[in-house]
DNA sequence: TTGACATGCGAACGATCGGTCTCTATAATA
DNA sequence: TATTATAGAGACCGATCGTTCGCATGTCAA
């Protein structure tokens, strides 16, 4: 009971900080939107500031958990039409998940005010996507399914036209499926230049 | 004079309100920044609100002159190599420009709160470099620098991993040199793909 | 010289902020 | 049943918020 109440308290606070930041966000109102007292939080955290950290730590531990670690990586793919799939699985994911769509909003408003939050802004705007995929294209290359490159760079450069669109469904969600499918003719694009036929 | 103190204002604001964000950033401290009692900012803007909007204004006219306008297009290059310093003079200048850096942060923090500030953030982030690529792209695919393909998909694919680095040079600005260097590495692999030889 | 206007200041306003206090209801333990 | 711990409620606190007020100063046209 008491546990659930603080992870119903963390869901509404990420919702609402995600909204207004950090700074837009006061108990009132969130109080208000959990249906409880201002003073019933303060049962569960000590501070606003409390509240904020917790979530940072889950967001970090979150992060770590699904992409820090080698046993998360995806599977190198078979085929040229196997990278597409996995690509359009991977996205299609990333941006109608609720939690996660908040957690890259939350991080965007507050990159600049805090040193923690620009950390894990950095790895989800940019180096996160491009490790996952460097031993990705790497094993592509080894199979003769992708032209011998730099995996790095290559997996730089199709990640980040791909978490340039992913951010712009956060910003404009109701033009997420036209951005879709942006990602999937820019991924098709992609193998047809460094595709191996 | 009068107008120097409002301009003052406005930069000061842009400031503050680029670190911390709007809702974050108060008017005591503005006026403690700008050396001058609160009650006299009233002289200039009606409200905090207003020195907000007037910023917006202001961003949306400046972008819209230098970006939006048909004759601001840069000239298409008349080499691969014309294609690498043009995209690292503007790179350079645009992670170097205080007000331009400022301006991007702003519209980061405030981009899920403010309409205004979505669509120049979308414009900022994602279509503005792509669309004025495109016809620079076009052009050196009909001087036989590129090889034919679709243009704006070109340019996507280009501008995109750019612009994902000014934005980690925003995010962490002791790293801008090394950032750098990368744009023009992955340009380089860029005119190396797409170039004809 | 006077009157009007623009600009600046410190003091203070009401509203709202994060946070605390005291009290009650509940439910489990002994 | 008595006791204790937990979670909730509303009133309330001091601090801070954006904003306004009254007044002083400087400038410039009449």
């Amino acid at each position: 009971m008491a546990k659930d109440t603080k992870e119903r308290i963390l869901r509404t606070a990420l919702e609402m900080f995600s909204q207004n930041g950090y700074a837009g966000t006061n108990i009132r109102e969130l109080a208000e939107a959990l249906n409880m007292g201002k003073s019933s939080l303060y049962r569960h955290f000590e501070s606003k500031e409390a509240i904020w950290n917790t979530l940072l730590d889950r967001m970090i531990a979150y992060y770590g958990d699904r992409f820090g670690s080698a046993d998360h990586l995806p599977p190198v793919p078979d085929s040229l039409e196997g990278l597409v799939e996995m690509t359009m699985r991977m996205v299609d994911f990333t941006v109608h998940d609720e939690k996660i769509i908040m957690t890259r909003k939350v991080l965007a408003i507050e990159q600049f005010r805090d040193d923690r939050a620009r950390d894990l802004a950095s790895k989800h705007f940019l180096t996160g996507l491009t490790q996952m995929f460097t031993p990705v294209f790497q094993g592509m290359m080894e199979n003769d399914l992708l032209r011998r490159d730099d995996p790095k760079i290559l997996a730089f450069a199709y990640t980040a036209p791909i978490s340039s669109l992913i951010h712009f469904c956060d910003r404009e969600p109701d033009k997420t499926e036209d951005a879709l499918r942006k990602i999937e003719t820019f991924s098709r694009h992609f193998i047809a230049i460094y595709g191996v036929k």
